[in-house]
DNA sequence: TCAAAAGTGTTCTTATTACACCCATGG
DNA sequence: CCATGGGTGTAATAAGAACACTTTTGA
């Protein structure tokens, strides 16, 4: 840091987010589409500039709720992104965020310049304003590799949820068909689930049996980690 | 990004530099003492305000370069920091990196607002410029997740080593003792080590084998990645 | 009675852990 | 001849991978 100062004061920061989404079959990312310049009418993360006094990571949610209505979510860092020509208003470095949420849970209430807001199958979605392709890639990875080290699923299922549902959804974070003998002895020899007793209803086949997270039990595998190889 | 954009246009971006080495038997990172305010005297990680005109990316090893003379280093990109009274000079979101290099292979140069450059152990330093410790902090939290998950040592090691001596760096990066016969087994089935032939000279024990690193193995393993559980 | 998904065990192979003694050198 | 670190193998256990048939329901 030295002489002249000013000049380096002369940047912005903007936060993007991405929030993904479980259906039951296809893992689903959260697009807003823009209804102001630059890319307008291009569908984009949520995502805008951070005021200058606010803490970043305190802003992540601020500016999700202010576009699509979702608020208050936990957000991990991913990267950041800074290459100048990456917006066409100015300098402006990114940085990005991702999220787990149960679709259905939240009601989408799109508003300031997100004219609409809509869930997507991540495998589909290309062309995005700005770089936000390369960030939805950067944070798919990270949820990738989070996804072997932790539990994750809470985030993204129903309160209560079949075998099937669940194994579903690894399959569809991590882009890979897994044996179904050796899903369900694995995940159930975690201790985390727990039979409802229940069984789903009105389906024309054999009706699974419902489970649910035992929430103390998932939350400590989730500070401590483990190993989940397919 | 809605109306009065200029007054979002106001923040300094920083990039904070995270130098890892190793001396065959501690962890070091390589800090700047800093000639000039804020925290004049204080040590610090190398870093400074990033050019508005630059790529962040590119921006690392010609900051690093400019106050330590250390230059083309391969960076690998951690957690952005963005309190907002995180600088005293007023609002600076900075970007943490971590590398890893031979001590030795390299000469300390400090200039431009750095008045000494020098290794210290990982685990002893604590009051740093900033919230350095912070950023410290997560970059070895990085490194010890990446050690697990892909080789490391190439970066750290000089040309010929003794296993003794890739067994130190492991066990200084992850903080563990481990077992040497199963270290040897395990590292050795990995294949990207290569005998040299050669002992260690002029040790006062049992003179050990040179190993030296398959490139080409070596490279493969790190693009796939491997799981080196401890 | 058919279609559709649920549910269930065993065997084989591979990886991980724990553990103790002899070897080669310099001083 | 002593001190120092180098070097080696095996047995027990645990984890992972591969694989096929029966059950329950609604239509």
């Amino acid at each position: 840091m030295n002489q002249d100062l000013s000049k380096y004061f002369t940047l912005a920061v903007s936060i993007d987010c991405v929030v993904f989404g479980f259906d039951g079959k296809d893992l689903k990312v959260l697009l807003i589409e823009r209804g102001e310049v630059p890319f307008k009418d291009y569908w984009a993360l949520p995502g805008d500039l951070m005021k200058p006094d606010k803490d970043l990571d305190d802003s992540v949610n601020h500016i999700l709720k202010e576009l699509t209505g979702l608020s208050n979510l936990f957000f991990e860092q991913v990267e950041t992104f800074g290459e100048t020509q990456r917006h066409p208003l100015g300098r402006v470095i990114t940085t990005g965020y991702y999220t787990l949420i149960k679709i259905g849970d939240y009601e989408l209430n799109p508003s300031s310049f997100a004219s609409k807001a809509k869930w997507f199958k991540v495998k589909k979605v290309k062309d995005l304003a700005f770089d936000h392709d390369k960030i939805l890639k950067s944070c798919f990875k990270r949820l990738q590799k989070s996804v072997r080290t932790r539990p994750i699923g809470f985030e993204l299922l129903p309160p209560t949820f079949t075998l099937t549902e669940l194994q579903s959804l690894y399959e569809a974070i991590l882009g890979v068909k897994m044996d179904i003998r050796n899903f369900r002895k694995k995940i159930l020899q975690m201790k985390f689930l727990m039979e409802t007793g229940d069984l789903q209803e009105n389906v024309s086949h054999r009706p699974a049996k419902l489970y649910k997270f035992d929430e103390e039990k998932y939350e400590m595998l989730k500070n401590k980690g483990f190993n989940f190889e397919v």
